[in-house]
DNA sequence: GTCTATACTTCGATAGAC
DNA sequence: GTCTATCGAAGTATAGAC
């Protein structure tokens, strides 16, 4: 059996898919098109179509390929056998490691946040769900042992999520502002942030009689 | 003297303003076609060429107008006398109350983000930069009288806008949580909104020895 | 699986009458 | 200031040879 002359190509199917996060990432569902995927992907654009239905099947399939792994690692720590002070901790270091590992996922996740969720179906939307569970039941049980003070679920959450999202994307705005107004707006490394953002949560949590003291 | 024939029809160049502010907040720059603005202002869509050069200019003109009285206010607290405690407070009332007084102005500032400010020119980029140079300035002059703990100049600012930013931008996602999977994320109103991020505030600032006690 | 060529559509922008 | 008509570029998607 002799090997069929024209085989596929290495990977012309990731390759595909990176060029198309990437693209996704820089620019956008609308302004992305096909033919830079193609060109980036140093691929013919017609092999696009061979792979994937039409653009929109190409974006769902790129959004689902990065939620559902992060999405995994974040749930999985609920069932960790710590104190709900400590979950929250891995919660946060977790969370900001997904991000910095990944040059596409903040961008893909922030762009689908502006546009509504609009291309999100239902199964994406059941893992946002998810994420949001998993740190609602850590609270709402650090606040029955009376380790947590009471206070709004979904605020709480934002409060866990938003700085490190908002910060992470505006990287590319406040350099711009240094270089261009020289107005320094200082970035923070990876522990920096961490350690900020586990602060903020055990003090926004600590019982009014011991206001940051937990653990 | 006799009023001209076809006299200008009232406001045209204020309804392409604010239909052109809908369709970029709904959908973002790219995918914001100049057809729809006609249609959604009764326009004609050679009357949007004759008041304004092209698309991108009618975009950086709403965004303009978006930003600048938000940012007068913002910038304005640091001036009241009032500790530094109290002008955050007010900062954090203000800025949620500035994002809920208007339906177009988070949308067309989280998609501004998203794409890296890449629409924002010097003027718009000083805008931004005002903001956070008062707010830093009211930080640092409570760390200073040691009413605050030192923290993260960055990350302290985005601890104060990003979850206000976040939990509003994703109200439709939230709703859409609710209906399609029957997942509540519960919302919450303004005043809501505003005493917990001022409590979140109070607590990441407090000095060690009197965490959440001040004023 | 891969490529060329192209059909079909939409969009930004302008010319020119009134 | 307002409208009709249209140009030219760019974009999604497909047909069909190999």
């Amino acid at each position: 059996m002799s090997p069929r002359r024209r085989s596929p190509l290495p990977g012309t199917r990731s390759r595909i898919l990176a060029a198309a996060a990437g693209e996704f990432a820089a620019h956008g569902f609308a302004a992305t098109t096909v033919d830079r995927i193609a060109r980036r992907a140093r691929v013919n654009k017609a092999m696009i179509y061979y792979h994937f239905p039409n653009k929109r099947a190409l974006y769902t399939a790129i959004v689902r390929d990065h939620f559902s792994p992060i999405v995994e690692k974040l749930t999985a720590i609920r069932a960790e056998p710590a104190p709900a002070a400590q979950q929250l901790d891995r919660f946060v270091e977790t969370f900001v490691a997904s991000i910095d590992a990944s040059r596409t996922f903040l961008p893909l996740f922030l762009r689908e946040i502006a546009e509504g969720g609009v291309h999100l179906g239902g199964e994406e939307l059941a893992l946002v769900a998810e994420v949001f569970g998993a740190v609602r039941a850590v609270i709402a049980s650090g606040t029955e042992q009376r380790t947590f003070q009471p206070v709004h679920p979904s605020l709480a959450h934002f409060t866990l999520i938003a700085p490190v999202i908002m910060f992470r994307a505006t990287a590319s705005i406040r350099r711009r502002l240094k270089t261009a107004r020289n107005v320094d707006i200082p970035d923070a490394d990876s522990g920096t942030l961490v350690r900020h953002m586990q602060m903020v949560a055990r003090r926004m949590l600590a019982p009014p009689h011991n206001e940051g003291r937990i653990l």
